[in-house]
DNA sequence: TGTATTTTATTTGTCGACAAGAAAAATCGC
DNA sequence: GCGATTTTTCTTGTCGACAAATAAAATACA
């Protein structure tokens, strides 16, 4: 459990108690504090957040709705495992997300999106200088989300949000420390990626958002095969 | 409410209560038993399904991440309008699912795929040649949702199926008789469809999947676009 | 009569308890 | 010692109650 759980008895209001166990757990789970598999007990939750099991199992029914968690009939909820069997269909989805949604923004976004786009990416580029691998991976991810919402397609948006946090799962199982070395090209291709969007460059946003796309399933398949040939080493 | 809710007290086993009032409110929902805007009454519904409060807000939380509902704190939960402003959020999205979909299909269908496409495809004809416009909206998607789970694409089947009930509120807008005139048309379009998924034909699925969208897309808009005439005509 | 304020009624969010179902532990039989 | 069965413990699904927040109704005031 992360630190916020311990803070969380603190003053909250009627009504916000399913959304703050929601945010709690999304962000254990996405950030691996809770692996894939593992299980989820209520009854312990409701102690360590003081609360009564009811908005715990409401913020549960919502992460299952979202997939990070699993929930069967009167069986403990468990942290949604990632699918490896079935990794090139989430490839797949979120290069095609990554495609839509970047020449979606490129078409429609409006002053105030760069703004937020242009701050996303500092945070970005500011993780990969401080080589923090963690904050690289949930800058990235912000970085997109606010692409995708400059696109204004809430459909394509939901979407991609919810790959975008797949694939920090993901990546988070091989980034665990700050020592790794982060390519730094992908600042330089944010970078493009923005001035085509900026540049209502539809076409270019979407070849350039490809491009991105191929190299970041390029990196995971790597990482994989690098963990795939240590096993069978020994 | 549907002659389902007053069979519903009949037995059930624990831990089937959620899902049965989740099943219910959605097929209400999506068949406008329950309008857009419509407010839904947890104390009402408790009595009326003769059980607690509790799993009919675990299926509100349910239906609200799928965007049939719209919760807010402290607020009466209400069904969730349709956004006409934005329906072209909603074209774009559903065009480029019918497409990848059935691209999919056309790659990695089996054949107890075909076998069930083939099936939902003789329900849609039955319902065109029976002039039941109702059957017809719930047949063409459970016939377009079986050919997105022969394509195997989780991330793709999930967003389509949501696409596709919200597009089944829509037609329902307007189709609120049996003595409407259904389009032949279409129960052709699906069989060229199939033919080609068949045949492995990823382009040609694709033609004609996004032709076949084109003409779901052109009739909403004609819909649409009548009735606001009439209005103006007063 | 219309508006602002107060009171009342209703609904929602959460609580803690009960019991069914599942998991773990203990016991039995070979 | 091992597998099957039984018992105990634990967790989940739901219950009904309480109280906060909201909505509706009533009252007061100009």
């Amino acid at each position: 459990m992360t630190d916020r759980t311990m803070a969380a008895p603190a003053e909250r209001k009627r009504g916000e108690g399913v959304k703050l166990v929601y945010d709690i757990l999304r962000d254990d789970i996405i950030d691996l504090v809770l692996p894939p598999g593992s299980p989820i007990d209520e009854i312990q939750l409701a102690e360590r957040l003081s609360m009564s099991r009811t908005p715990i199992r409401e913020a549960l029914v919502r992460l299952a709705s979202e997939g990070l968690v699993t929930t069967l009939p009167n069986r403990s909820t468990v942290v949604s495992n990632i699918d490896f069997l079935n990794l090139h269909t989430f490839f797949d989805a979120i290069t095609l997300m990554y495609r839509v949604t970047t020449r979606l923004a490129a078409e429609f976004h409006v002053p105030a999106d760069l703004d937020v786009i242009r701050a996303r990416q500092a945070a970005f580029a500011g993780a990969v200088e401080a080589h923090d691998a963690l904050a690289m991976i949930a800058t990235n991810r912000d970085f997109h989300a606010a692409i995708a919402e400059a696109g204004r397609n809430p459909y394509y948006t939901g979407l991609f949000c919810r790959l975008l946090d797949e694939g920090r799962r993901i990546l988070r199982l091989y980034y665990s420390s700050f020592e790794d070395r982060l390519p730094q090209r992908y600042v330089a291709e944010h970078e493009e990626m923005i001035a085509a969007i900026a540049a209502r460059d539809v076409e270019g946003a979407d070849r350039l958002a490809k491009a991105h796309a191929d190299q970041i399933v390029q990196q995971i398949q790597q990482l994989i095969a690098r963990d795939r040939r240590q096993t069978l080493a020994l």
